[in-house]
DNA sequence: ATGAACCTTCCACCACAGGGGAAGGTCAAG
DNA sequence: CTTGACCTTCCCCTGTGGTGGAAGGTTCAT
């Protein structure tokens, strides 16, 4: 299989796949004699669990250390219960801090709509911020 | 007034007024004989309506369309609202992906918690993903 | 034998908001 | 008069996840 085929296959791009060779997501490809990436459909299935990891918010660095201590043979669960937690923490954190920009953006957005421009001062850039 | 101490008035840096200077949020300073940046204490005003739109979570962009149209005389006002009301829009998409994501990753951890791994197949990664 | 469609490597670039540091000029105090 | 703190411009670097393009090699059908 090359990589164009691949990548239609999993549902991303040639340079993409090349990318994640470089990143160590997917391992060194095999060699056609002409030099061309060999690649078997087991692929799918790495590229697939990449996708799943990002669709949980895991950056690929961590997705590549899940990978990585999977392909050392270990089972990666703790590891992953890990991941999942500080992800959790981090966007409850998230979360707090947008429902109050929301809110400070929200009152700001109120204000405008009922202050009258025409008090406006010349010595404040705008008085809705 | 120098730009060093202009930044510590500001609660910023040196570095980060010529930045701002670069990308047109600050008008050219003007200079001293020896071609230091002179500053007058409104630039404070300034600097601070731009903490204030960063704040808001404005990008440097936008706050600079806001100074360019006042710098011009107007009255920014509806492109004020404009502007914030794009962002609550652009926020309540993310608090709803967010707040997406956060279930979907519970849902998982959840599963990491109560899953045996013992059970794990070795034919796919982690199946907590 | 030639053209299209594919592949290779390498280098540069995008947003975003600055930070690091070099090489050199200036200012005030001791 | 020298030392230290400040200033100037300049260019490169950060992290994230890729994308674009150039220059050249390969494969396959016609």
């Amino acid at each position: 299989m090359r990589i164009g085929e691949l990548a239609d296959a999993a549902g991303t791009t040639a340079k993409t796949l090349r990318f994640y060779e470089d990143q160590g997501l997917l391992p060194p490809a095999g060699r056609t004699p002409s030099g061309y990436r060999n690649y078997t459909a087991e692929t799918i299935a790495r590229i697939d669990f990449i996708h799943r990891g990002q669709a949980a918010g895991l950056t690929l660095a961590q997705i590549q250390q899940i990978l990585h201590i999977r392909d050392h043979g270990q089972a990666p669960c703790s590891h992953v219960r890990d991941l999942l937690d500080a992800r959790l923490t981090d966007i409850d954190e998230q979360l707090r801090q947008l429902h109050d920009l929301r809110d400070t953006l929200a009152g700001l957005r109120d204000q405008a709509e009922h202050v009258e421009p025409d008090t406006c001062s010349s010595d404040q850039v705008c008085r809705y911020l």
